[in-house]
DNA sequence: TATTAAAATGCAACCGATTGCATAAATATT
DNA sequence: AATATTTATGCAATCGGTTGCATTTTAATA
């Protein structure tokens, strides 16, 4: 039992070619309907399914699309991995997911080994190390799309999809400064990144159109893991100028910031408010309740999955919309009261 | 340029046969060091790649390994494929990763899709909502390494790997004892699964062995959602005895019972000890912070994948090796402190 | 009924590797 | 130098579908 049951299988007990027999199977319209339903039930009735490797091999493509993200276990990325897996799922394809470990050399094996895989397109979001793209370019010359998601760069004929990261920025300085805030802190994670890198120049911009000025020690880059923390409170505590204001780049590292801020005599938001960003579930549990700024992961990745999955059927053409952008949401709570 | 090259191009130039290519590419000993350093060079020179669904379709295996969860947005579970996708990428293991949603039907069909996709084994699981498990059949009966974790179910040759679910729920349950509760409460999952019922068991076990009663209404099951709190906070308000330890079986859900018990006017912990279970990340924002179950996440991921590919390697034999039992551990925190 | 168009099916090459067995070349043995 | 071994390489079948083009069958039209 449970031998494989071919195409050749099922020509031979039919006294058909295997030629009809894939073309059944493919509901191709120059197949009579009788042949077709007889092709279908014989195929169900012997448990036949088809070789993928065959099929792929002289289709020569996968359904398949390959991921690459920095970290799988973080509330955000595993979010738009569901995003992205649902679509693709629908439409019967599967995913490969790598992680970079935020490693430009992991990165680059992961690339190489998914372009071998024969993936039919490749979403990535960038580690936060890398400087270098050239391992992307095997994409790019196979013209096998190729689409950045949140940590973005721009390159030629690949698309992009992220939130407005400055406007965010913008949105979370012009918070602060709203709720009294004179001397705000921002503390970002690497600003290698693009999208730390405008969500500072938001920032800066919101603090600028309010009519202050902004010094070197209003920004400290972090991995925003928690091992640095107390390089964020050392920055805080020996500020020349009082810091009444963090702007923090990620929930996670703020509501660590939050509970340290505490444990050193802060009080959250009378002495020092804080805003987050990502609405992570833990936005809700830190006490106060954490400001921030809500970030659409899971559409993010319906939106991403959906758009290398049109481009793959030729329904759009991707190389002309070059930047989706998600509309991103401030959310109030107590961590930036007056 | 950048049309590919396969090994016909290469015979072609060298005047070898596809066979001494083929042969060269994957270090077979009966090749002289010579040809093989010629084809090597000549490969890289020109950029091959070998062609993974030709040689899958020659081999009969495709390097693949299926996996299924529930859902990849936990922390738990991105914890677990962060720890399989490591062992997997290292031995040049990819991943197809897919999703249940907690339903047996999108289960089914994810184990039929990787099934198709010629997965060389697979990881799983299972779905809260499954009773059924047939279409793991197709697995076992083609002689396709399967393999549960966490959420397991006992099928013959398959193994799993956990945590002693029961030892951990005695721990928990004689720990709040231990800190003078005299009526708590399990909030626990579906108790279909038997991870959930252990734990029950345990915490059961717990309360007999110290010559408690158990009587019904300690326990209460739920999907540990959030939307679920209101059920959880309900029950303790309207139980006739007064409710003084919570052991709930997720530190996230037990998150959110402590913000609503407060919100409610009950002190955590003077009048309710709370222990969760994972060691989330969450149960160190929480105020006070959570007593929970250390569960090493990474560790399963890595075994599981550990073991899987020693089993395709023919290493070691999983079907006599059936449960492999991961350390959990207490971790006291003060949502539990007298 | 003969002719033509349309619909259904088959032929056979192809996708790109792998591998058992045969053969040729190089080396060792007598 | 002749024969037996070893070592290196090639032949050709195989894996299981897909697909352009040719051919046959059926239906439509004159």
């Amino acid at each position: 039992m449970a031998k494989k049951v071919t195409i050749y299988d099922l020509a031979r007990i039919l006294r058909l070619s295997t030629a009809t027999i894939s073309r059944s199977l493919n509901d191709h319209p120059s197949i009579s309907l009788e042949t077709k339903q007889k092709v279908l039930s014989l195929a169900r009735e012997k448990g036949y399914r088809t070789n993928k490797f065959a099929a792929n091999l002289s289709k020569q493509r996968s359904n398949t699309i390959g991921v690459i993200v920095p970290k799988l276990n973080s509330y955000f990325m595993s979010t738009v991995l569901a995003g992205i897996e649902q679509v693709a799922n629908k439409v019967g394809y599967n995913l490969i997911i790598s992680q970079s470990q935020e490693s430009e050399e992991k990165e680059r094996i992961n690339a190489r080994t998914l372009l071998n895989s024969g993936v039919d397109a490749l979403l990535v979001s960038l580690a936060n190390e890398s400087d270098n793209y050239d391992h992307f370019e095997e994409f790019t010359s196979r013209k096998i799309p190729l689409l950045f998601f949140d940590r973005v760069i721009d390159l030629p004929h690949c698309p992009t999809i992220l939130i407005d990261n400055l406007g965010a920025g913008f949105d979370a300085g012009q918070h602060l400064i709203d709720q009294g805030c004179k001397y705000p802190l921002h503390v970002s994670g690497n600003l290698k990144r693009s999208l730390y890198a405008d969500r500072y120049k938001g920032f800066q911009q919101a603090l600028l159109t309010n009519g202050f000025t902004l010094s070197a020690d209003q920004i400290i880059e972090t991995n925003l893991d928690p091992i640095d923390i107390e390089e964020v409170i050392g920055h805080v505590k020996k500020s020349n100028k009082k810091i009444d204001g963090l702007f923090v780049a990620s929930d996670n590292f703020a509501a660590h910031c939050i509970i340290a801020l505490q444990r050193e005599g802060f009080r959250v938001p009378e002495d020092i408010k804080v805003i987050g960003f990502n609405n992570d579930p833990v936005s809700e549990i830190v006490r106060p309740n954490l400001t921030t700024i809500e970030y659409p992961g899971f559409k993010m990745g319906t939106l991403a999955g959906e758009s290398i999955i049109a481009h793959l059927n030729g329904n759009i053409n991707l190389q002309t919309t070059n930047t989706i952008l998600v509309r991103h949401k401030l959310l109030i709570r107590s961590s930036t009261s007056k």
